[in-house]
DNA sequence: TCGCCTTACACATTTGAACTGT
DNA sequence: AACAGTTCAAATGTGTAAGGCG
């Protein structure tokens, strides 16, 4: 996947954005280069790429901090806040389709894998939206922030705080493989995050996630209205997070509850379920006959033609509990090829062509050499945004979206080289790192 | 010694190409 | 020829356990 650090290796983790220079020699159309056009929107990080949204430019108010969360996941439940507003798409609003799988996690303190390679979430982020014009665009969004500034420690029975965390690691914003699409698709069914992966790798070529381990992470999910992939309006933005989806990033669980949750309901870890033939008894029993001599050639003959299920689509997908037919995808519904729905230029070229996009410097336009490698600007770290904190509705399905409009852009991102290509659908957006204590 | 991380492993699931039938 | 359904194998996603590292 693509992401800016293969392309602007000089950058280094720390970006800091200025407006385009006079004369600068700017590969970038200069539709581009005008996302720098609202000086209210102090260094608008998501203009690079989320330059085709239409305006309204607005003017920001002071994002208060986060709501403390519980000092120990699993002891006690997040405490209930108020709906906080960082929304300018009215009548929007999200719902966490796989919710009560969250809060059984949530119950017992999620913890997710994150690995070298890049370990998928489970379960994964999946909403339904509502309140979309059908005919407009749209970008989906994901990204991880950090809960608070804490370390956290198991402590057999808990998670506990233990010292300050880490610094902050560079930003990183997973965008949707759809994206952009019209309202009328988002809505048509859940939209799955279930491919977005995290790494522990701080020198992640592939544009995961990167986390520390053994930090309380928050995922946030942003909805975009973008008219035009590569025009230099944006028409709207709005954030949700899901207090239930909170979880502590491990490098191997720490939580035996957290382990069986995961076999229970991960399709994946089935092998590992009790009749499972990679469940302990069965794997002291292939020591012993190995030990004995080599197995019988009969086991083999387990195969992947019973594999039921057909392809996972990729806003249906996730974690689709065995138990549950009921969030089983529906064959058909599939978007498993997702076709471009964008015709605008620059962008056109990456629907046409992401192979170029991935992994291929020499197809991207040139850095910009005007821009100098910046120190870290010291603006408040992006998680401090203000964001919809999501109760469940009155009726109990979905959540709220009424909230009074503010703009996003420098909420959301800060930082990053600029001008940069949007990173296309089910890419990764590097934006740039941020040190955050 | 302890806590955390990396790696290899075996198995299940996903994915897409090849094949077959209509 | 076009399409839909089936089969198969490679790729990918899992948790576990052993060993390494600071």
């Amino acid at each position: 996947m693509y992401h800016p650090r293969e392309l602007y290796p000089s950058l280094g983790t720390g970006y800091r954005l200025g407006p385009p220079q006079p004369g600068a020699d700017s590969s970038f159309p200069p539709a581009l280069a005008e996302g720098y056009r609202y000086p209210d929107l102090d260094t608008p990080k998501l203009d690079c790429f989320l330059s085709g949204i239409e305006a309204a430019p607005r003017t920001l108010a002071a994002p208060p901090p986060l709501p403390p969360l519980p000092p120990a996941l699993g002891s006690e439940p997040p405490p209930p806040s108020a709906p906080e507003g960082l929304h300018s798409l009215p009548g929007v609003s999200l719902s966490l389709e796989n919710r009560e799988l969250w809060k059984e996690f949530n119950s017992v303190g999620t913890e997710m894998i994150i690995t070298k390679a890049g370990r998928r979430m489970f379960p994964a982020c999946r909403v339904s939206v509502t309140g979309l014009d059908p005919e407009a665009r749209y970008l989906f969004l994901l990204d991880v922030v950090p809960v608070d500034g804490a370390r956290y420690r198991w402590q057999g029975r808990r998670w506990e705080p233990s010292g300050k965390a880490e610094p902050r690691l560079p930003d990183r914003v997973y965008i949707h493989p759809d994206s952009p699409a019209t309202g009328a698709h988002w809505m048509r069914q859940p939209v799955s995050f279930h491919r977005v992966k995290l790494t522990n790798s701080t020198l992640d070529p592939h544009g995961h996630l990167i986390l520390h381990s053994m930090h309380k992470y928050q995922p946030r999910i942003h909805l975009v209205r973008a008219a035009q992939l590569c025009s230099q309006h944006w028409g709207g933005v709005a954030s949700f997070r899901f207090p239930e989806t909170t979880f502590i990033s491990v490098t191997a669980y720490q939580n035996p509850r957290i382990t069986q949750l995961k076999i229970a309901a991960n399709p994946f870890a089935k092998g590992f379920r009790e009749n499972g033939r990679n469940c302990k008894r069965e794997r002291d029993a292939r020591v012993k006959r190995k030990l004995r001599g080599p197995e019988p050639a009969a086991t083999a003959a387990y195969g992947s033609g019973d594999a039921p299920g057909g392809p996972c689509d990729s806003t249906l997908g996730g974690d689709v509990r065995e138990s549950d037919p009921e969030q089983a995808p529906v064959p058909g519904e599939a978007a498993r090829a997702p076709a471009p729905p964008c015709s605008g230029p620059s962008a056109e070229a990456y629907l046409l062509h992401p192979a170029a996009f991935h992994g291929a410097p020499s197809h991207l336009p040139a850095r910009n050499p005007s821009f100098l490698e910046a120190p870290d600007s010291g603006r408040p770290a992006p998680y401090s945004a203000t964001f919809l904190e999501l109760q469940p509705g009155p009726a109990g399905s979905g959540y709220p979206a009424a909230a009074p409009p503010a703009s996003f852009a420098s909420h959301f991102l800060q930082g990053g080289p600029f001008p940069l290509p949007y990173p296309g659908p089910g890419a990764y957006l590097d934006v740039g790192s941020k040190p955050m204590y």
